[in-house]
DNA sequence: ATATTACCCATGGAATTACTAGGTAAATAT
DNA sequence: ATATTTACCTAGTAATTCCATGGGTAATAT
């Protein structure tokens, strides 16, 4: 798996807050119900989408959170990557001191190269704003497939 | 991670296996060594390749592992799903009784079937054929990305 | 018979995931 | 000021998955 359910579970948050945006905040508690997702639990990942300033959020009563932008400004893999950190399909494709050692001759890793690659132009491709809209999905099926 | 080690292993001595082609069969003692990878794991993913006839296994002296077929006829797809069981990216996708209860409702989940899709084309569309040749994985590149 | 090989079954440590518990800090209402 | 409401912080934990390891059994060749 390559998206767990923190960044499933903020990208709904995410769209939660895309159909309701009049400028009000909205608290964790109602977020958590509407979305049926534990509290407690949806407390880390908001605070996540917060310090990665995707949201805004405002202690005290009337208090909560909302988007900071129109909801065509997000993509789906900034959101993604900022609550899962990575979104590459295999760990091979790590560089740095943890690479695989058989990087440099593997005759494999260009193709995970290219999988890595594909899968974050599909998430770059696609927008909040194209969650919220049917047909927008439609197109980026039509591009990418 | 779509593809853990298991799955990537196997593609590995696949390739590897295609490359010595003669007809002899290729001891697991040999792969594991040739391929740096622990004998004993090692095992459990050539009886996998074998059960699923993808390989042939002889015992004895002499005996070992070979491709039964040329490599064109290998999708890198059919190797991965047979180790891995499912390349899905996400949970949110499985269905039957395992799945999720707001799939009918959720606006997040075409993306995420759309992603699947996605990845079974990319996997299927390339052979061991094409990873042994440099050249061949440039064309999926233009025709994928 | 013996050596060589693949196959089978059970176990274990490490890491990750998904969540829980309990407290602290900031903003607002009274 | 005080109380209430909200977000934020730190730590722990149960369950699962990953990545093997150990020890034996079955088949084949010499």
């Amino acid at each position: 798996m390559i998206v767990s359910t923190k960044g499933r579970y903020a990208l709904r948050v995410m769209v939660g807050l895309a159909l309701r945006q009049d400028g009000e905040y909205i608290p964790l508690k109602e977020i958590a119900e509407s979305e049926g997702i534990s509290q407690k639990y949806l407390e880390s990942i908001m605070t996540l989408l917060s310090k990665g300033n995707l949201v805004d959020a405002v202690h005290g009563k009337g208090g909560g959170y909302r988007l900071n932008r129109s909801p065509e400004h997000y993509t789906v893999g900034s959101i993604l990557k900022l609550t899962e950190g990575s979104l590459s399909a295999v760990s091979c494709t790590t560089q740095g001191p943890a690479a695989c050692s058989r990087s440099t001759c593997c005759q494999t890793k260009p193709m995970w190269d290219k999988l890595d690659a594909m899968i974050d132009g599909f998430f770059e491709s696609i927008t909040l704003a194209d969650l919220l809209d049917e047909n927008g999905l439609k197109e980026i099926q039509k591009e990418t497939l």
